[in-house]
DNA sequence: GTTTTCACG
DNA sequence: ACGTACGTGAAAACA
């Protein structure tokens, strides 16, 4: 087999990567685009050449013999960027995970180590390709060295070996040198002749065959070209000289040396997820899985099928060490009617424990109801719902991974096991997704082979085992450990209760309102149509946008990256100039209603138990709050009347009311708080309408002359203040001049002096931290202050200044919830919590407990921390939720 | 899969 | 001078 040496010129192509792709940064404001690129062409070219032999060759500062021959040689070059230069470390730390050769020689070029090197190789045999974004690498081209050239950024490579060379540019590689010694290169700063370009140059050159040969006959030449020629024949000389590659340096290697020695492939994969690089280090996982298995780690892992003396003795160990490390599964999508498929329980995440029958589950009920018994696990949420029908509550669920992994970094997205292992020991173990296959060829977990799902949940449990006390230790670090152990993991078994219990719906309101919709959907249709003088579909942007601004000749005001835009705010300024905008307003409207609300939550009652569970998910959000999925119950229409309506279908069930607690102006409250700004507690200390008084500190009148102008504009700017506050944002809420807008803003910050120093404040101590913090530590970091674009850094300062409001707000009611969860369950009362939506609590009541449920809403909310000014909560009991508001 | 729109706090 | 409010999820169209 013909030997096949890869060489890259590594500055020319991190150089390539960086300007190609977008600003690409970790969560410590590292720069990682060009490595990204870097790193994605390597994997190209090893895939598509399968070199033998490889190697990267760099430049160093130091000057080159050309510099000391021609010192204007690359003196218009501009220093490296910084945001590139910081990743040149990091590029050599990959290429020796890779055990890829590096070359770099003091005094020379990369370019004329690569020359001596292929050469070299060339001589020795081997199959040779040069890698580069520079053209000059061409003059290297031979029959078995072959030149790739990167195309449009870095997406595509273009092959030249000797013979495309002389075809296409009708010279041979060699005769480019004394091209470029004519026609000079403006990038390098070399010379040339004065007049010579490309054209011009190659004729010459295919005439005369080299520079020399064309000094020598300058006399057949006539008119302009001679004098110049002749005028410039040193440049033209030194211009070749510092053109040509050198490929004999003084340079002693091995080329045997630079032969591929496989990854080390846990430093690469902890570089990767240092890096951030989630879909590469998902596929070099993947790449890697033949060669080792990486299912099971360690293979120490064995897993027992349990039988009566086996449980026995477990138990009997678990209740002396305390705690044991659990994962369930369960067949059937229905949270009524899960059927569990096993439980995997283990002490030392190394022998597991496998329980399958009803039987093996009851004998287990002690242990998992034991609040003595600290329960360690994966996404413990599922595994408290998938006991539940067994009606089996697991108790004490001490430390969730994944939940661990959020709190360390919220921003990450990475919480699956296949990712936790990767990011803390650079093993992947196998996905859901490689287990079980995705979209529609996707199986189940009944369908998957006992030994291989053994496999699969035996990994996971040792994961936990091995990831928890690495956990625990950053935890411990950031001082987070009151917000994971009194807050988060409390609130698992909260959620799971709100998820078990779902919430009852009348499907017969839900029907009648469907009708209702599709009727007025049906004329809105007609109407649109006949202004319109055609049928179209009304919900494609695309098209309406054709309709109103081509069709009727309507202004456009606003675009979108792919045509009009058409959203409401543009129809709203259209509205008084013809008939058809209100029209499409409110069949958009109604149309919304009707598929994302009548048609999304007709189609996702459960048909066992007549009502709702959406599933609330505790890892999603950046500041802490928690997000409701299938359906979203936390955005249920409520600004206007007629989406509102929607509420009357979310009903108690017999014998019981809503009861609903919402806090009131809890963020502004902790700005307060947080600024310790007198006026802003004073109005809360007062119980002051708020916005009232923020308008009367801004238009400096007595807080009763305040209007309702001015109170809108004034609660605007409130909002504006939690959101991270700019004019333009300002203005366009308010439909202003951004120059009023500012006014509004200065005026508001001249009153509250002490939300300016914390506005200040918190960016400085962002931009000097890397991170920012809630009022229970919290802890989101924020790279987007690192950006070298402005866009990007002004949104970090707007996240460094709403973070920790929005994300303390959200540990207040998180904190609510566990012990509004925990009084109820105190006092043996049946009512329980089922929703949450960010400031609102809603509780299914029995009618006898009202009195008691309502005081413990209040107290646990209003109690829930103790601010500087008092938190409160208003309070409503009834028998929809369109009525308890 | 991405884009646009719109529902909520 | 550069363009924007913070945080979500779902549906439909479109490529």
């Amino acid at each position: 087999m013909t030997k096949r040496l890869v060489i890259i010129d590594g500055n020319s192509l991190i150089n390539r990567a960086y300007y190609a792709l977008p600003e690409l940064m970790n969560k410590d404001g590292l720069h990682t685009n060009a490595l990204y690129g870097f790193t994605t062409m390597l994997f190209k070219i090893m895939d598509n050449y399968e070199p033998t032999h490889m190697s990267v060759a760099f430049d160093l500062k130091a000057p080159t013999f050309r510099h000391k021959a021609y010192s204007e040689y690359k003196a218009h070059r501009k220093g490296m960027p910084d945001e590139l230069r910081e990743q040149m470390a990091p590029l050599k730390e990959l290429l020796d995970a890779f055990k890829i050769h590096r070359l770099e020689l003091e005094g020379f070029e990369a370019d004329d180590i690569i020359g001596t090197v292929a050469r070299e190789a060339e001589r020795e045999g081997f199959e040779v390709f040069i890698v580069t974004g520079d053209k000059d690498a061409l003059q290297l081209a031979s029959a078995n060295v072959k030149i790739l050239i990167t195309k449009k950024g870095i997406s595509e490579l273009e092959e030249y070996d000797g013979d495309a060379i002389v075809e296409k540019f009708g010279i041979t590689p060699n005769q480019l040198i004394d091209l470029k010694g004519l026609m000079g290169d403006k990038s390098d700063n070399i010379p040339g002749v004065p007049g010579i370009g490309e054209k011009t140059g190659i004729k010459l050159i295919k005439e005369y065959g080299s520079v020399e040969n064309l000094i020598q006959n300058t006399e057949d030449l006539k008119g302009k070209m001679k004098e110049k020629l002749e005028e410039n024949v040193q440049l033209a000389v030194i211009s070749k000289k510092l053109a040509k590659i050198v490929t004999d340096i003084p340079v002693e290697f091995d080329i045997e040396g630079l032969e591929m020695k496989g990854f080390d492939r846990e430093q690469v994969l902890r570089l990767f997820n240092l890096f951030e690089f989630s879909s590469l280090v998902k596929r070099f996982g993947e790449a890697g899985k033949a060669e080792e298995d990486v299912n099971i780690e360690p293979s120490t892992l064995s897993i027992v099928n349990a039988d009566e003396k086996g449980i026995k003795e477990f138990v009997g160990n678990v209740n002396e060490k305390g705690y044991v490390y659990l994962k369930s599964v369960s067949k059937g999508a229905n949270i009524a009617d899960k059927e569990l498929i096993g439980i995997f329980m283990s002490i030392d995440g190394e022998e597991m424990l496998k329980i399958n029958s009803e039987k093996d589950i009851m004998a287990m009920k002690g242990v998992l109801e034991s609040p003595e018994i600290e329960k360690y696990g994966y996404k413990l949420k599922d595994d408290y719902i998938n006991l539940r029908p067994y009606g089996v509550c697991i108790e004490n669920m001490k430390f969730d991974i994944s939940v661990a992994e959020y709190i360390i970094d919220s921003a990450s997205s990475a919480y699956e096991h296949e990712n936790i292992s990767s990011k803390h020991f650079g093993k992947l173990i196998k996905s859901q997704e490689e287990l079980l296959g995705k979209g529609k060829k996707a199986r189940l977990f009944e369908e998957v082979e006992p030994d291989e799902l053994s496999n699969y949940f035996g990994a996971i449990i040792n994961l936990v085992s091995r990831v928890k006390p690495l956990q625990e230790e950053e935890i411990a670090k950031n001082e987070m450990e009151e917000l994971f152990y009194d807050v988060e993991m409390p609130l698992v078994e909260v959620l799971g209760n709100m998820e078990y219990e779902g919430i009852k719906v009348d499907r017969d309101i839900l029907l009648e309102l469907k009708e209702e919709f599709a009727a007025d959907i049906e004329q809105l249709e007609k109407k649109i149509y006949e202004h319109a003088g055609e049928k179209f579909n009304i919900n494609s942007p695309k098209q309406l946008g054709v309709i109103l601004f081509e069709k009727l000749d309507l202004p456009p005001t606003k675009k979108t990256k792919t045509g009009y835009s058409t959203n409401a705010q543009v129809l709203e300024k259209l509205s008084a100039k013809h008939p058809i905008i209100d029209l499409i307003s409110e069949y958009r409207q109604i149309v919304k209603l009707q598929s994302t609300y009548v048609d999304g939550l007709l189609g996702i009652i459960n048909e066992k138990t007549g009502r709702i569970h959406s599933s609330f998910n505790q890892t999603i959000t950046t500041t802490g709050r928690i997000s409701s999925t299938e359906p979203n119950l936390q955005n249920i229409p409520v600004r206007l009347e007629l989406g509102r309506k929607l509420r009357k279908v979310f009903i108690a069930k017999e014998d019981c009311v809503f009861t609903d607690a919402d806090y009131s102006q809890i963020e502004l409250r902790i700005l307060a708080h947080i600024c310790d700004d007198e006026k802003l507690k004073d109005a809360f200390i007062k119980e002051q309408d708020i916005h009232s008084r923020t308008a009367s500190e801004v238009f400096r009148v007595p807080i009763e002359e305040v209007d309702r102008q001015m109170r809108g504009a004034a609660k605007a700017v409130n909002f504006g203040i939690i959101y991270g506050i700019s004019d333009f944002g300002l203005s366009k809420n308010l439909g202003i001049p951004v120059k009023k807008a500012k006014e509004y803003i200065t005026g508001y910050l001249d009153r509250y002096e002490n939300v300016r120093k914390y506005m200040d404040d918190i960016v400085e101590y962002a931009k000097d931290n890397g991170y920012v913090l809630t009022l229970m530590n919290r802890r989101r970091y924020i790279p987007e202050l690192r950006s070298s674009n402005f866009i990007l850094k002004n949104l970090g300062k707007r996240l460094a200044m709403n973070t920790p409001i929005q994300g303390s707000a959200a540990d207040i009611i998180k904190i609510a919830m566990v012990n509004v969860h925990k009084k109820l369950r105190e006092k043996g009362l049946r009512s329980q919590l089922i929703l949450q939506v960010h400031d609102e609590l809603i509780i299914e009541t029995y009618a006898e407990e009202k009195d008691v449920v309502e005081e413990i809403l209040r107290s646990e909310m209003e109690g829930a921390m103790n601010l500087a000014v008092p938190l409160k909560v208003d309070l409503s009991s009834a028998s929809s939720w369109y009525d308890a508001k």
